[in-house]
DNA sequence: GGACACATGTAACGGGTTACATGATTTC
DNA sequence: GAAATCATGTAACCCGTTACATGTGTCC
């Protein structure tokens, strides 16, 4: 019986949603959580034998189909233990890309080195947008089996777009912007380096 | 003798700029590239040691001022080995937020804990603003020790100020698109939030 | 004389990842 | 009959974190 993780929490609250297998939580992770809680699938599935050990959920193991399958229900604690997570304080975001932190030192590598980390990045971006859209679209149409949580979706989901949206947005403005540089050593190929800094002191517009 | 990771050649990179301590690897490594590949002060202490293990670096113990002090500096070895990683193809970029998880399931909390994860959030990124500005201002004010590089700091900054806008922009909305909500559970608070998944769809502006 | 910056070190562990394996069922 | 999906399990291990300890030099 191990501690519980904030991933154990991600987890119980989808069972709150619904009951679930987990086969079914992996592929809920995989499908929205993900862009704000990041797992591997294999993390997933340790976590309802844990939420079980500490009283959580209950399982029912249904053979239903000839194939058996172990379905997680939330109970009355869990829904406690849900509540007083919420209730905690959040610890600060994280974000790291080992693609920026080459473009950093891009002066010791090759300009076809920046170019090919900035482009990276900007699949990465594209891979999100596809995966996100899938689920855009889905609301947008109409599909939606839990209309009494749309709200807290367009809440989070407005922040998973924001952020995609930064992430293309850069990408596609530093590939362009590397594209004219003739090498990566001389830093008067980019002669408007300095406004960078200025623009964030002193924004203009939004 | 372990095996070099992202965070090894993260340090490998500030040597190649100039030779450091480690106390002066921990500082660099808090003051700016934490935005991009953040890691705890201690782990910074075990990479120049393995750097020195695997012939990237040299170490040199001074022992000016009374105080010892073991400064390390790259190896051709070492610039090589930078040059290799820098051309490698880069791992996808990593966000993660326990804000953002708490607001999926904020249904489950009442509106103060929803309120609370936002302004978290929001907190957490002026945090970061305040400490980007810091560097930001000395670029501006023209206390650049390395002009060389004004470039590629200029280009990855960019994203860390993007980043940054980005959060700051989003917990602003959420906070005050909250407090207009009565409660957390009725998806009928936020009427517009169909909106958000078709905006993503199809963006205007931009 | 106390606080703070400089400069490391040791210990423990834990959350999570990759890699691999297995088998059954549904779909083309 | 092959491929994809459903539904788990085992093993190894590693990168990194937290917590704590220690001492010197500088500044007010």
């Amino acid at each position: 019986m191990k501690q519980l993780t904030s991933t154990s929490y991600a987890v119980l609250g989808l069972i709150s949603v619904q009951p679930y297998t987990a086969y079914g939580l992996a592929q809920q992770m995989k499908r929205s959580l993900r862009f704000a809680w990041p797992r591997a699938e294999r993390a997933i599935y340790y976590e309802p034998k844990n939420l079980l050990a500490h009283g959580l959920v209950t399982a029912a193991t249904e053979t239903t189909y000839k194939r058996r399958r172990t379905v997680y229900t939330i109970t009355p604690a869990g829904r406690r233990a849900l509540r007083e997570w919420i209730s905690r304080p959040s610890g600060p975001p994280l974000f790291e890309s080992e693609a920026i932190l080459r473009a950093v030192f891009a002066e010791q590598g090759s300009k076809a080195d920046l170019l090919a980390a900035v482009r990276s990045l900007r699949e990465h971006a594209a891979a999100l947008h596809d995966q996100a859209s899938v689920v855009a679209r889905s609301y947008a149409e109409g599909h939606n089996p839990f209309p009494e949580r749309l709200h807290v979706n367009a809440l989070a989901g407005r922040f998973v777009f924001d952020y995609i949206a930064m992430l293309e947005r850069w990408s596609a403005w530093a590939e362009a912007e590397v594209q004219r540089w003739p090498n990566t050593a001389d830093p008067s190929v980019f002669p408007e380096a300095l406004k960078v800094f200025r623009d964030f002191l002193s924004p203009r517009g939004s």
